[in-house]
RNA sequence: GCCCCUAUCGUCUAGAGGUCUAGGACGCGGCCCUUUCAAGGCCGAAACCGGGGUUCGAGUCCCCGUAGGGGCACCA
């Protein structure tokens, strides 16, 4: 199915991305709202955020400005919401509660929903007992029989009541998926959803189809997990006679080990893991495009363009060949990306992203110096906190020192480990200056003179210098932390060789 | 239990009945480069869930199995 029959100019498109406040954004949520964000821009349509905190108890209170942070930091704008407003609002549904509770009457009037008095621990003996005697479980819709009389009367004992939808004992509801095709279920296979809580809050099926009508939602962009009560959505749009928007059910995000990724179970399920984690919103986003949609484009060898971003995506994004299948989460790839934006990178722009990541560290970064930094780590990390691990000590005073066995490299005794040190020590301390090319020049040919090979030479001296055996390239680390500091730190794994000799 | 969706390398995917000896990427293995580690370059191993149809021809269409996922709340 082509995406252009699904895009009919009559109606303009309007997209919404519309979570609930119930803490982090989701990975998932992001990658919905990126769906959602790349289709709006792809046909000049508008992108709306609504928020849908219609369950009081699992309203969190700074779960908004969490999850506007989240997708301000994915670079997900959008064109009407809650923070910004818009001809359609207001945008969180706690606030338009007279809406849903008009449009519950109002179906109750026209005989299409029904007042239901049930206390939810009848309701638990009804689906058990139904369970017991064979039927599937769920309401057996007994308030359907009573009377507005009866409903005086429950009234006035005043028992509090719901409004469910009176959907039809019979027939089928057929509809299309954008992305599945033909969707088709048997009514009876259906329950009578509440529409309207005891609270006078709607529920999630009578808030969304309510606001994306009045807000003139075009196109519903969701999760799967939708998909099995979308029949019921779409009785309740011809309930009110209302035209339904398209629909377009996205695969859900598995974790790698099956099964939904959650937020209770895997740290990684909420952005705020990538943010802190030193992962490129450019990188995530990107990321985001090749897990159940894919670019498409060739480069001149015939290999497919991975590197891209969500801007480029959104040109020729087409909603209808989002794959049909639950997509496992690979951290692995995405690490890679991650390492591939970071090269793209300029040396300013990764320093400046770098530095929040040594001061979480405590270390204090000066730009200056990160700036030197860059060009040193860039192809060596593949997430920003890589950096404080890998170059963490060229910022840091109380560098380890170095153990006497993992000093002596492999083929030398520790006299001869000694007497090198020694010797890379007197040679840059007699140097005209601390440059890179002049001290390659002269630690090279100082190997030769001991003749031994380059890299027996500056294993010790690395490990003296930064504590580690693995580093950024010796000659411009030891530029950066200056010639004192680094015939310092050679003197003192000098000392320890001594004493253990 | 009932309903819905899905099924190509370990993972993400390309594949719109003949161009499939099934392509790419991550990861993995090898080689080259190299002061460590990377990055980069080259090479390699690695998949159409099973069974029936339809068709001259099926990874591609249909059916049945099987497997995975999702859903059956006064949560969204």
């Amino acid at each position: 199915m082509y995406e252009e029959q699904l895009v009919s100019d009559s109606r303009p498109v309007r997209v919404r991305f519309a979570p609930s406040p119930t803490g982090d954004l989701h990975i998932g949520g992001v990658r919905t709202a990126q769906f959602n964000w790349m289709f709006a821009r792809r046909h000049g349509g508008k992108f709306i955020l609504r928020i849908e905190d219609t369950d009081q108890k699992r309203t969190q209170e700074h779960s908004l400005s969490s999850i506007m942070d989240g997708l301000r930091w994915a670079g997900l704008d959008w064109d009407e919401g809650p923070d910004i407003g818009g001809d359609y609002g207001p945008y969180i549904q706690s606030q338009r509660l007279a809406h849903y509770q008009y449009w519950a009457n109002w179906l109750v009037e026209h005989g299409k929903a029904y007042r239901a008095y049930e206390t939810p621990e009848e309701l638990e003996l009804i689906s058990a007992a139904r369970k017991a005697s064979g039927f599937p479980p769920g309401y057996d819709r007994r308030a359907r029989q009573l009377t507005p009389e009866d409903w005086a009367r429950l009234d006035a004992e005043g028992k509090p009541y719901v409004i469910r939808l009176k959907v039809p004992l019979d027939g089928e509801t057929v509809f299309e998926d954008m992305v599945r095709g033909t969707i088709r279920v048997r009514n009876d296979t259906l329950q009578d959803a509440v529409l309207l809580k005891a609270d006078g809050f709607p529920t999630y099926h009578l808030a969304h189809v309510v606001d994306d009508h009045l807000m003139e939602i075009s196109h519903v962009i969701r999760a799967e997990e939708w998909l099995p009560s979308t029949p019921l959505h779409i009785l309740l749009y011809q309930a009110f006679g209302w035209e339904p928007p398209k629909f377009c059910h996205v695969p859900v995000i598995l974790h790698p080990s099956g099964g939904k990724i959650s937020k209770r179970k895997h740290p990684e399920a909420s952005i705020s893991y990538f943010i802190k984690g030193g992962y490129l919103p450019e990188a995530v986003t990107n990321f985001l495009c090749n897990v159940g949609w894919n670019y498409g484009k060739t480069d001149e060898k015939g290999e497919e363009i991975q590197v891209f971003t969500k801007e480029e995506a959104a040109e020729v994004f087409d909603i209808t060949r989002v794959t049909q299948t639950g997509t496992k989460f690979d951290v692995v790839k995405l690490k890679w990306l991650n390492g591939e934006w970071i090269r793209r990178l300029s040396d300013e722009a990764l320093a400046r992203r770098m530095q929040p990541f040594f001061e979480a560290a405590g270390l204090n970064a000066p730009y200056e110096t990160l700036l030197k930094v860059a060009p040193l780590v860039k192809e060596r990390i593949k997430v920003l906190t890589d950096a404080v691990e890998m170059a963490g000590f060229l910022f840091r005073d109380d560098v380890p020192v170095p153990e006497p066995s993992t000093l002596i490299p492999k083929g030398l005794t520790a006299e001869q480990t000694c007497a090198a040190l020694q010797l890379a020590h007197d040679t840059l301390a007699a140097l005209p200056d601390f440059e890179v090319a002049t001290q390659e020049a002269a630690l090279r040919s100082t190997a030769e003179q001991l003749n031994i090979k380059a890299g027996q030479f500056f294993s010790p001296i690395r490990l003296a210098v930064t504590g580690q055996s693995v580093s950024p390239p010796l000659f411009e680390v030891m530029a950066i932390i200056g010639r004192e500091k680094v015939l310092a730190r050679l003197a003192r794994a000098i000392a320890v060789l001594q004493t253990t000799a």
